[in-house]
DNA sequence: TTGTAGGCGTTATCAG
DNA sequence: CTGATAACGCCTACAA
């Protein structure tokens, strides 16, 4: 591998002309720019960016860390952030935390040992100790899908508070009484909590009495979804409706209603959350939030790549709008 | 941010005993050992891995690319190389193509300056010089999905040509006689090539005369298989059966399929091709062909691996079994 | 417009 | 078991 001494050497020029003409071009002249450049296609010259990274402190990497890629929602809102970081020359390093804290935080360290220029964090705890070490550190990072309101960490999301109760108000309004919900987890992931609490209050709101045995918290997962559903048949007084806290889940228990012998939407409503792309190709199509994942990696990316020019900057939280989108899956009762 | 200097100064050592503690431990006593550690306690030192990859030439690091992390597939074969890597302290660096390869070629490029150690790659085109040069300059990557029978590329994938005659050899035995095939771009994907290469060799086996009418190449995506399935059924002898070379297009050509008016299966049996997770979620659930994705990825990385180390092997080709599963979205005649 | 030379943080070689 | 010191490839004042 020849380096920029190389080329300087056949160029017969010196070694910070060659960074010149790499980094900025115009401030060379252009006969000694040709030979420079001549002389790099001659010794087959090829950058050597790492290099660049330790000397500028700059690596053009950003670290992405999701839940699971598994999961439509993070494939399109890690789309998101690839594109914008695209168009910026920077690559991103894209870790799984598989809804694990140790994990997170083992990645997060790691990453930063290799000095990414910032993160983008679908975070397990948003009341994390590495969270608030990389504040303390002020190394730049912006949550995905949570929204605090207040706070320290920057972040875009949508309002999971609200999407809850839209999606339960749609199955009120349809004249539904029992309600059931299959969350994901409350204890790793914040947005299933707070969907939950919209869902919660909108029954408060309509007079409902909340019951909690219609309330399973389970994996984030088709299987997941499937399960909860079998069970929640297994009930004495099952629910004629279930708001599930994500489309997989959703999708995986109208797999369970069927298997138990439910014909949909007649016999069960079902709403989901986040409108991936194959929720309105299944059938009957399914009722849900809409999420705008792809545009929230985007903005993601644009905020955090502000946040690193001015390193100064004051937490930012952007709150997208979610909407009920009603397909088929859903029916009066 | 505090180096091996400094933690070496108020240790009252030589930075390469600091260096020893970090990378052999067992190599220096405990009591100075002791007071190494306690040092980068005090002044919160954090190791620097991207000085270390400048200076051992190794930067953990491989990049990934694939065509989309958009398709189901690619996630899970995704999931598979990182639960490698990650158990070999190792990340992955992860780009989209969109089947484009000028993108593949850029991100080859610019991953190659950042000095990953290998690759990983679902390429647009195995005969692209970027390949070659790979190979040429003897960086270590694999092919994945793709499964050269022979030649320079190292690779791991299945046997997309037996997968395509399977596919169509059972829609033949429940008895149909015109079969069409929408099949993703040839210009963009070997592997799709292969399978529309078994599904006529299929037909010919059987003495089926083989239709141009009834191929359409189009986009690997739920759309493209949506309105391939649509232009089919315009046609003026429609076929009754119809290979999708993946679910995804599947997915989308059953619901072409069904706004024309047929019902699923019995007016058109359709059969997919990588097995996602989804495709048994479905109804009627999709017939498809196999194929380990997750298992293909690790396999990939650990073949990958195994590269890296003993950088002089000869390239060698994996060929994972892909099977048949039939399910509800085949019908007989 | 171009050259000189120090620095970035760690590893690795060679002595001691 | 430990220390000195020269790399590693590029950038960036500062000079000329």
């Amino acid at each position: 591998m020849s380096t920029i001494l190389d080329v300087a050497k056949l160029a017969g020029v010196s070694t910070a002309t060659v960074s010149r003409v790499i980094n900025l071009p115009q401030t060379v002249r252009e006969s000694t720019r040709k030979k420079v450049q001549h002389a790099m296609g001659v010794c087959n010259y090829k950058y050597n960016a790492l290099a660049r990274g330790f000397a500028t402190k700059k690596t053009n990497t950003i670290g992405l860390i999701i839940p699971n890629i598994n999961n439509p929602v993070f494939a399109e809102s890690t789309r998101g952030v690839q594109d914008y970081a695209d168009s910026n020359k920077t690559q991103i390093i894209l870790g799984n935390t598989y809804y694990q804290y140790e994990k997170e935080e083992g990645l997060i360290n790691t990453l930063r040992e290799k000095q990414v220029d910032g993160f983008i964090i679908t975070t397990t705890n948003p009341k994390s100790i590495v969270l608030n070490s990389l504040v303390e550190e002020k190394v730049p990072f912006v949550l995905l899908y949570s929204t605090p309101k207040k706070g320290a960490f920057s972040a875009v999301g949508v309002d999971n508070f609200k999407g809850g109760y839209l999606a339960t108000e749609h199955l009120v309004k349809l004249g539904h009484k029992r309600i059931g919900m299959i969350a994901g987890k409350f204890s790793i992931s914040d947005r299933s909590l707070h969907r939950w609490h919209g869902y919660r209050q909108c029954l408060k709101n309509y007079n409902i009495d909340y019951d909690n045995k219609l309330l399973f918290q389970t994996n984030y997962s088709l299987a997941g979804g499937k399960v909860s559903m079998e069970k929640m048949l297994a009930l004495q007084d099952p629910p004629t409706a279930v708001f599930c806290s994500n489309d997989y889940m959703a999708l995986g228990a109208m797999k369970g209603a069927r298997e138990c012998g439910l014909s949909l939407p007649q016999d069960m409503s079902i709403v989901g959350f986040d409108d991936i792309q194959i929720a309105s190709y299944v059938v009957p199509r399914l009722t849900t939030i809409h999420q705008p994942a792809y545009e929230m990696g985007k903005l993601g990316a644009k905020l955090l790549f502000s946040l690193m020019e001015e390193k100064t900057g004051k937490p930012v939280q952007k709150m997208l709008a979610s909407s009920l989108v009603v397909r088929g899956s859903t029916h009066g009762v």
